[in-house]
RNA sequence: UCCUCAGUAGCUCAAUGGUAGAGCAUUCGGCUGUUAACCGAAGGGUUCCUGGUUCGAGUCCAGGCUGAGGAGCCA
C-alpha cells in the first residue's frame, strides 16, 4: 500500500513513492516531458512527467491538464535543487478527480489581478500563495494568544452574540428580530459579561466574533471582526498594560518561531518584529498631546486621537506604545478615573508601530456602586437593561479590569501588510459581504 | 454623509477628438529540466449606463451606476 503524506511531510519520505492529493497550480511542459506543481494546503510539489517513463495515454493526460484541476498523484520523492520546494516528485501515475474544462477555466491566472476582482473571487483567491501566508498566520495568532491565557490561569467563558440592549446608541449596533417584535443586537464586546464572569472564576477571557455597524470605510475597519477580550478581578491598570505586554510579545514570539516561511513570502522584514520585546513604551495621554503638537498635529487635549495622529506617534518607534489616563469626556461610561486627577480615566490604548494603530484596547473598571450608578445616568443609559452588571457592584465589588485585542488588526501589524480585509477568509466591509 | 480616483477582451492595462491594441488566460502547433517557462499562430469587444457637444467620442460635457482610497465615525 502506498502512503498518502502530505507536500509538508516530503523530506520525511525520500527515495519512496507515496501518493499525494491536491490541485494542479501551474502547469510547465514541453514536447516529452511536463512538470505539473501541485498544491495540497501544506505546500507546493514540482512533478516531474517524463513521456517515456509513462503510458502514452497518461502523459496525454498530464499534458493537457488545467489549473486547479483535483488530482492525486503517485510517484517516487527526490531531493533536487532545481525544485522550488527543494523536493520533487517523479510521477508514476496520477488520478484526476476533477478535471476543470477548458470553456470554464480557473478565473485566477498567475498574473496580476485587482482587488476587486480578487474579492468577488475571495472563494477561490484563499487557494493562492499570498492568502495562505496570511491565514496560516491568523491562526498562530490565535492559537498564540489561547496558548498564552490558557498557562496563565485564565478560563475561556464565551460571551453572548445576542445581547438585550445597546450600550451606548443604536447608530453603531446591528440590529435583530429576536422573536416577533422583539429586538436583540449583535455584540460589540463581550466585556460586561466577562465582568461578571471574572467574579467567578478570577481571570477569564472571550474570544469571538464582534460586529460593529459603523460607516468606516478603510484599511483598518472591518464590520465583523474577532476581538480576543480578557478580564481579571483584583486587578488595577498597571495590571491590565502588564498583561497585555507580556501577551504581544508572546505572540510575535510565537509568529517568529513557527512561521517564517510565511513571513517571507509576505517579504516582512523580520527585524521589525525581532524588536517587540519588554517593555513597551509608556506615556499618558497628556504626554501623547505633547508629542503631537511638536509633530504639528492640531489636535486639541479632550480629542480622541485620529488615524494620522497614532501614526505620528508610532513613525519613529520599535516597540508599540501603550497610552494611558485618557479624558474621562470620549472614553466609555465604565472606566474608573484616576484616584489623583478625576477628568482622566484608568484607560490604556497600546498603538502598533509602523502606523497600524490602536491594536489593544482596555482599562481598569469602575467598581463603586454610587460611581457606576452617577455614570449611567450622566451618559443616558437604560438603567433597568444594565441592573445585572450592577448588581455586580453590590455584590462582593472588587477593583477590576481588561482589555480587548482585534484579532485582524494585529494579524495585519504582524504581517506587515496594507489592509486589514486580507487577514480573515471572508473579509465583511461596509459595502461588500458576498461571498 | 463628504472628498479624491477609477471603470476598455475572462484578467492586468495601452490607445494626441480620426481604422480599439498588447501581455497573460483559452484553442492549435513546436520544444526532455522548466521556475509567473519559452517560440509560432488563431479566436475573443454593447469601451459601465443614459443623454449632450462635434463632420467624427473610449477620449470632451451633464446626470446616474459600480468599485477603490481616505475623512468623519470607531465600547
Amino acid at each position: 500500500m502506498i502512503p498518502r503524506i502530505t507536500i509538508a511531510q516530503a523530506g520525511a519520505h525520500v527515495g519512496e513513492s507515496v501518493q499525494i492529493a491536491g490541485w494542479l497550480y501551474n502547469l510547465r511542459r514541453s514536447g516529452k516531458i511536463a512538470f505539473p506543481i501541485l498544491r495540497d494546503g501544506y505546500g507546493l510539489m514540482q512533478c516531474v512527467a517524463v513521456k517515456s517513463a509513462l503510458p502514452e495515454a497518461l502523459f496525454e493526460t498530464i499534458r493537457n491538464l488545467t489549473q486547479e484541476s483535483s488530482i492525486i498523484v503517485t510517484g517516487k520523492i527526490r531531493a533536487d535543487e532545481r525544485a522550488p520546494g527543494g523536493f520533487e516528485m517523479d510521477v508514476e501515475n496520477l488520478e484526476v478527480v476533477q478535471r476543470v474544462p477548458e470553456s470554464d477555466p480557473y478565473p485566477i491566472t498567475p498574473k496580476d489581478h485587482g482587488i476587486e476582482f480578487l474579492l468577488e473571487h475571495r472563494h477561490l483567491a484563499i487557494r493562492g500563495l499570498r492568502a495562505h501566508a496570511i491565514l496560516g498566520i491568523r491562526h498562530e495568532v490565535i492559537k498564540a494568544v489561547r496558548d498564552y491565557f490558557d498557562s496563565h490561569g485564565f478560563t475561556l467563558v464565551d460571551t453572548p452574540i445576542f445581547t438585550p440592549a445597546a450600550c451606548e446608541g443604536t447608530t453603531t449596533l446591528f440590529e435583530v428580530n429576536y422573536y416577533e417584535d422583539n429586538k436583540a443586537y449583535l455584540t460589540q464586546s463581550g466585556q460586561l459579561y466577562n465582568e461578571a464572569t471574572a467574579m467567578a472564576f478570577g481571570k477569564v477571557y472571550c474570544f469571538g466574533p464582534t460586529f460593529r455597524a459603523e460607516l468606516s470605510k478603510t484599511r483598518r475597519h472591518l464590520r465583523e471582526f474577532w476581538m480576543v477580550e480578557p478580564e481579571m478581578a483584583y486587578a488595577t491598570l498597571e495590571d491590565v498594560k502588564r498583561v497585555a505586554e507580556e501577551m504581544l510579545v508572546f505572540i510575535v514570539g510565537r509568529v517568529l518561531e513557527n512561521r517564517r516561511e510565511e513571513l517571507k513570502r509576505l517579504e516582512r522584514d523580520v527585524t521589525r518584529l525581532e524588536a517587540i520585546q519588554a517593555p513597551f513604551d509608556r506615556m499618558t495621554y497628556d504626554e501623547a498631546i505633547e508629542i503631537l503638537h511638536q509633530k504639528g498635529s492640531p489636535i486639541q487635549w479632550g480629542d480622541d486621537f485620529g488615524g494620522t495622529d497614532e501614526t505620528l506617534l508610532t513613525q519613529d518607534r520599535q516597540r508599540p506604545i501603550m497610552v494611558d489616563r485618557f479624558p474621562a469626556s470620549f472614553k466609555a461610561f465604565y472606566f474608573e478615573p484616576a484616584a489623583d486627577r478625576p477628568d482622566v480615566v484608568l484607560g490604556v490604548d497600546v498603538l502598533a508601530p509602523e502606523g497600524y494603530g490602536e491594536i489593544v484596547g482596555g482599562g481598569q473598571r469602575i467598581h463603586d456602586l454610587d460611581l457606576l450608578l452617577q455614570r449611567i445616568e450622566q451618559h443616558k443609559l437604560p438603567k433597568e437593561a444594565f441592573q445585572w452588571y450592577i448588581d455586580l457592584r453590590k455584590y462582593g465589588s472588587v477593583p477590576h479590569g481588561g482589555f480587548g485585542m482585534g484579532i485582524e488588526r494585529a494579524v495585519a501589524w504582524i504581517c506587515g501588510i496594507e489592509h486589514i480585509r486580507e487577514t480573515i477568509a471572508f473579509p465583511r466591509t461596509l459595502y461588500r459581504w458576498a461571498p
